[in-house]
DNA sequence: CGCTGCATTGAAATATCTCAATCAATGTGG
DNA sequence: CCACATTGATTGAGATATTTCAATGCAGCG
């Protein structure tokens, strides 16, 4: 056997156990028709756009959001590699929402075509991609939480958790600065609050000594507790930690 | 061939051609555990559970929500009849969320075990069934819009029409009177807001003439059009009036 | 050097929350 | 039938959170 696939070793990493996945990862890797990149702040894809393919984030961060006739835009997830970034277009045929480059980005192109096929022959991977559209699905209930529930600050201090522990399953964080450039306004976006508001609450976190703000728009985290205490992170919706178990599946095949 | 199924004819009704669903439904149907019944403000799933079955709402009204420590809960979702409440447990196998019945509510139970032997001989049905998580995800991120980006009023507005236009889909509104009874504190729990705010909310609504309530917290809907622009709708999102073709599904396979 | 994009700050306006009180409808026990 | 408790809707007033607008600073870049 092979040293296992490349392009696609991030795919549910730390959600799957590991033997389980190595397989699927390469049948997937198998049908990917082309590798493409975008730039920062391209639009990757534009939404009610019927798709015959889906992407798969390689390398790079990626935005998607809704966004109004005014400009006004709300984002709905970042996505970091390892995501699908449309897989759910798969079953939907279109997007409901677009998806911008945040910085420059490499991805995999699978044609929906051999994508039928191949879950066609294996249930299990059908189960694997379901469960990671689901995964989608879990976040953004936890971010109608955040928005809901909490105030700016606390919203801020969630997503900052919630990509440290995304990133960690990645196997792309560890020092305690988070490798994603958001920019404040990104970050506004996603916490449904003005860019101004937004570094008010930076500068905020940054004087309590929780976060500070290194040149080039890194973010390093000093207090991870207070920043879980703030925004009542509980890591459950992320499913992490091989939640979805080999005997899990085999059982119910 | 017999009438059609009974329980389950709201399936996706309105999404999914009605020829190509039809015995999809039926197939389901068969593997029904038992029908169930839960009195309103009942907890019908409770955050956390590991599931070996999932429910379908027959009948009646169901609240997917977030809550907190504090007691303080965010609504995620309102299920009416032909909603599957907890489909996701079957990829995810735990629900990162709580389900509590907004009425009496009558549900068909569906074991996983017969659903993975179901959905193994079934592609198309497991196609459809996928789709029909991902309506969920396409509602949240929907949501996560209104939140991040509407104020008060218009979240309220949004909420209004979204039911109705769901409703319509399902066979279940046509008078202008939404049959939900929702109380001002399930609208405010969506919304993110007060239950005392919402309540302005309403008067405001109701002043201009957009909406009435009817004694007995049936709300009535008097201006579609004037709810349809504060809240900025555009039904994309519901995938409606069947966004999911024959031809679409069978070009795959 | 002058642009441009982003971060930062202040001040006033607006939206929303919290608290407390009242009201109306409903149900319950005596 | 009455007295009472409960639940949800309603209202007012003051406190707080957030927005908007306008201006400034600052760094990279052609």
């Amino acid at each position: 056997m092979r040293d296992g696939p490349v392009m696609l070793e991030r795919f549910l990493r730390g959600r799957v156990d590991e033997d389980l996945v190595r397989d699927e990862r390469a049948a997937l890797e198998a049908i990917v028709a082309r590798t493409i990149t975008f730039g920062p702040r391209e639009e990757v894809v534009a939404r009610g756009k019927r798709l015959e393919h889906s992407y798969y984030l390689i390398e790079g961060y990626a935005l998607r959001h809704l966004s109004n006739h005014r400009g006004e835009r709300q984002l709905v997830q970042v996505s970091i590699p390892g995501d699908f970034v449309d897989l759910h277009a798969f079953p939907m045929k279109r997007l409901d929402h677009g998806i911008e480059a945040l910085t420059r980005v490499k991805l995999a192109e699978v044609p929906h075509s051999a994508l039928a096929e191949l879950v066609g022959r294996r249930p299990h991977l059908a189960r694997i991609l379901w469960f990671s559209t689901l995964l989608d699905a879990a976040m953004h209930r936890e971010w109608l939480f955040c928005l809901g529930r909490l105030n700016a600050e606390c919203r801020i201090a969630h997503l900052i958790v919630e990509l440290a522990e995304r990133l960690r399953l990645a196997g792309l964080y560890s020092s305690g600065v988070l490798p994603i450039p958001l920019l404040q306004r990104d970050f506004a976006e996603a916490s449904g609050i003005s860019a101004v508001h937004a570094n008010r609450c930076f500068r905020v976190l940054q004087e309590r000594g929780v976060v500070t703000i290194d040149g080039d728009a890194r973010l390093r985290i000093v207090d991870m507790a207070e920043l879980k205490r703030l925004s009542q992170f509980d890591s459950a919706y992320l499913y992490g930690d091989g939640a979805l178990k080999l005997d899990t599946l085999a059982d119910q095949e």
